[in-house]
DNA sequence: TTGACACATCCTAATATGCGGATATATTGA
DNA sequence: TCAATATATCCGCATATTAGGATGTGTCAA
């Protein structure tokens, strides 16, 4: 398919937009800090990393076990886009709650393990 | 939905960005000649003409039986778009031969009736 | 008010997309 | 090599979107 309207076809879904407008805020993050901020099982964020990537709307670095992703700013396109995102779609509905979930996340996420469901707040023992 | 969400799942189909790049040449064009520049049947376009209505890209004026769409500047989002799509989407595969094919059109256009079927191409006797 | 024309909407089948559990793959440390 | 963890992909199902013929609506002229 067209590159344009592939580009435009991932944008055209709220999952995929609320990725965007995070790794606009946060530069990089891996799919269980997503998982965090979405509230969504990970299949479900690894499939629209996966849109996002073909696109050429992200792109994604292994470091150890985690995957990084973030804004993919090497065309020109994918720039204007991402200004007009900054500009016009940061008030969308979820992309507040989205942050405040994913801050939640980070303030007890454990470095070690990604530790879903386990977390910091019960292991003070 | 969304309101931003539906503006890009509305970028994300072929022939809706056709028409639009389209928009971006002619400034304005009724249904039938964007039937003829797109060689598509007039429910089809149509109704992509409504789903970009709905997602405030075009507008449409009725002047007298015929309805001139043009494309809908009134908000920031979508004049942020429309610059991005000359800068990166005027290149689109299909882009030229619809205003090649639209060219064609205007040339025998009969301004009374739209005259599909039965152009200048055959009436000069 | 009737007929012709431009356009919009409805209807149904075909196709695409989204979801999330199950499973596969990759990396790391033991 | 094996187990544990993070991520990717597969699969079946539900829903959404698309196409285009048929039909409805609005406008004009006679």
């Amino acid at each position: 398919m067209n590159t344009q309207v592939q580009l435009f076809k991932a944008l055209g879904d709220e999952t995929r937009l609320r990725v965007l407008l995070l790794l606009l805020r946060h530069t990089e993050l891996c799919v269980c800090d997503l998982e965090a901020a979405l509230d969504m099982p990970q299949s479900t964020v690894s499939r629209h990393l996966a849109v996002l990537r073909n696109a050429n709307l992200v792109e994604g670095e292994r470091r150890g076990v985690w995957m990084y992703y973030r804004l993919n700013r090497k065309y020109g396109i994918s720039k204007a886009i991402f200004k007009c995102l900054k500009k016009y779609c940061l008030t969308l509905e979820q992309a507040s709650a989205d942050t405040h979930r994913l801050n939640e996340f980070l303030k007890t996420k454990n470095v070690e393990t990604c530790s879903k469901g386990t977390g910091k707040q019960e292991d003070s023992q």
